[in-house]
DNA sequence: GTCTATATGATGATAGAC
DNA sequence: GTCTATCATCATATAGAC
């Protein structure tokens, strides 16, 4: 996919993009799509803001092209539960896997977080098609584990939305948990021995 | 605290004042701080720009004072758990009364989601103070309860972080939600059933 | 491909009539 | 207290030189 729409230009032509939305990535992360100007990540990543405006046509597509190639990072973790592994080691790997990407994506996670928030008009047609399939898939495999007696019976729309909403609060809100820990604190690790806890608990039969 | 800040005001201050952080609070909790146009304000409460630029000094003011509202709210059921009372039924409770603001005041949740992901430039010193104050007796009292052995042994900053993010994650991301869910769900009504199930089982000694 | 300069429109805030 | 008119600023996007 990436290559399909970078198929046709020049390396240099690639190369700018890249930096475009890396830097726009890191402004649109902080700031929102409103809070954030052209003028901002044109400084952030070096380049005047015409010449920002010569890769991408506008605002919009900049971070249009950045949610879409989010999408794609977002959801490989869910896709790849494996419905013939050991049910509830699954589960929590998939888990960890969630809590790892807030940790080392955390601006990828709250550029989702701002686009949801504000009713998501730049992902309409992927939130009913390409997500909610993604999940009808997991919720199928879950639902199987639970009737061949492998996982408790919980919810399984539910549990997903426990897994994304507790994983993602530490990236996106970031600033309260610290703020509430203190100095001393490693929010993630912390948040690993708990989830793993939390989940085990839940799901063994 | 209302009373004071509204004290010399007339009636009819009192009530343009109300009317505009009413119709404020539904603009911000959907296009953020930096979304919201004054005139969006003045549009959804029926008045004219510069009449609510005559209320309130600026746009900044507006949005501080409804944080400072909200947050007296959003704190009140973390402030009433009961050191005396039935441990595990207290943590239950909270659970449904936070699940149910969010329930009945997502655009107040919204508003605290989209705040806290700029960084809360509007809350700083709230966060480390009156919010990390509440935390910390909150954390003693589940500490007492789990030293007495009435609670499973959990970190307690965690859960409590993990009661906010799931409760609130049906407000803030009520669009990806429901598109996942489709029709012929009352996601709240779900969610009470599964996190009540949850935390008794991740609490029960 | 990259820049300076600028057109065009939105937006926060104010002046001043009524 | 409320309005119309307006200012000043900022932001998206484009034109056109180099």
């Amino acid at each position: 996919m990436d290559e399909a729409k970078d198929s046709g230009l020049t390396r240099i032509q690639r190369r700018n993009r890249e930096i475009i939305l890396e830097g726009a990535l890191t402004v649109f992360a902080v700031n929102g799509f409103r809070g954030t100007t052209i003028d901002q990540i044109a400084a952030e990543c070096g380049l005047s803001k015409p010449n920002v405006l010569y890769y991408f046509p506008s605002k919009d597509e900049i971070h249009k092209t950045l949610l879409t190639k989010l999408l794609d990072m977002w959801l490989a973790p869910l896709e790849n539960i494996e419905p013939e592994g050991e049910a509830l080691q699954e589960v929590l790997d998939y888990v960890a896997a969630k809590l790892r990407m807030s940790r080392e994506y955390p601006r990828e996670s709250r550029l989702f977080a701002y686009e949801i928030l504000r009713g998501a008009p730049h992902l309409t047609e992927i939130l009913g098609g390409r997500l909610r399939n993604t999940v009808d898939d997991a919720v199928a495999v879950l639902r199987g584990w639970t009737e061949a007696g492998k996982l408790r019976n919980v919810d399984p729309h539910h549990l997903i939305f426990s897994i994304w909403s507790m994983t993602q609060h530490y990236a996106d809100f970031e600033v309260q948990v610290r703020a509430v820990l203190g100095e001393g604190h490693d929010p993630f690790s912390e948040a690993e021995i708990f989830l793993e806890d939390m989940y085990r608990r839940l799901l063994t039969p």
